[in-house]
DNA sequence: CGGTATCCGTACTGATACTG
DNA sequence: CAGTATCAGTACGGATACCG
């Protein structure tokens, strides 16, 4: 859909990303939800660094409950961006890993959540100054 | 934080983001929230084309409701990703435009969503094919 | 025009308990 | 170990009404 046909002409920026994810019932809306959800972007990350297991993954990503972990590479997985492999033994044995697929928004994903941690100083910076409430008014 | 100690020695792996994120309390949690939620995203995106005014945003991110774009914004602003330039005429104007802070965000966060859009297809065929229900076991 | 204040439903979230 | 089920709290999100 998005590279078939933009309802918007898209006005040849080449930044702009004008067409798909301003309408409010693109399916797109709904991948960007779950990779960007609270613990889709921590789980994506993590699974970066290769092969986890359920709890590897549950104590790794701090804070997380088991419901939401479940749910959240349930999510994952349907979209394709998670393989979800069992191991017939006792006691059980799941592994997660990320897709072809899953790599490519996982990279994206850790770039922007890497930038975060290593600007987190400016941002905090930018937290104080703008708590002084600088009225900023248009230069007349 | 991210940048002074990492808690976990993080082990040299260079995609590994170990350290800050991972920690229930670190604010580049609260940090990427922001920029991740549902409309933060959009809103991001919209604004690397350019100072927007208010109603501009409405219109041109679908379906945000005026109090989730002006709690959107606040928030984006409070984090130094955008600024709120209020001209002191009648009608009122206000415009929104980022920060060089917010662009290099900006930018980051609209590499994931543009991906998004190009690879939906890649995506909803990856959900159709876990639609079967394809019980992988491991290879024995 | 560009908001804020208020109300209110629901969807997300997390403990806890239980199963294979 | 790796989940699912159930339940209760919260906070998110939207509609409406009103102010500067």
């Amino acid at each position: 859909m998005a590279h078939t046909a933009r309802k918007t002409p898209a006005p040849a920026r080449r930044l702009a990303l004008t067409g798909d994810l301003n309408a409010p019932a693109c399916p797109s809306r709904g991948v960007l939800d779950h990779v960007t959800s609270r613990w889709g972007v921590l789980i994506l990350v993590a699974l970066t660094e290769g092969t986890h297991r359920f709890s590897q993954l549950r104590r790794k990503v701090g804070g997380v409950s088991e419901k939401m972990l479940a749910q959240t590479l349930q999510l994952l997985e349907a979209d394709g961006f998670v393989t979800r492999t069992v191991h017939p033994v006792i006691p059980p044995h799941v592994d997660y890993a990320l897709t072809p697929l899953g790599e490519e928004v996982a990279q994206r994903v850790g770039d922007l959540a890497g930038w975060i941690e290593d600007n987190l100083g400016r941002v905090m910076a930018a937290r104080e100054r703008v708590a002084l409430r600088a009225p900023r008014r248009a230069p007349s």
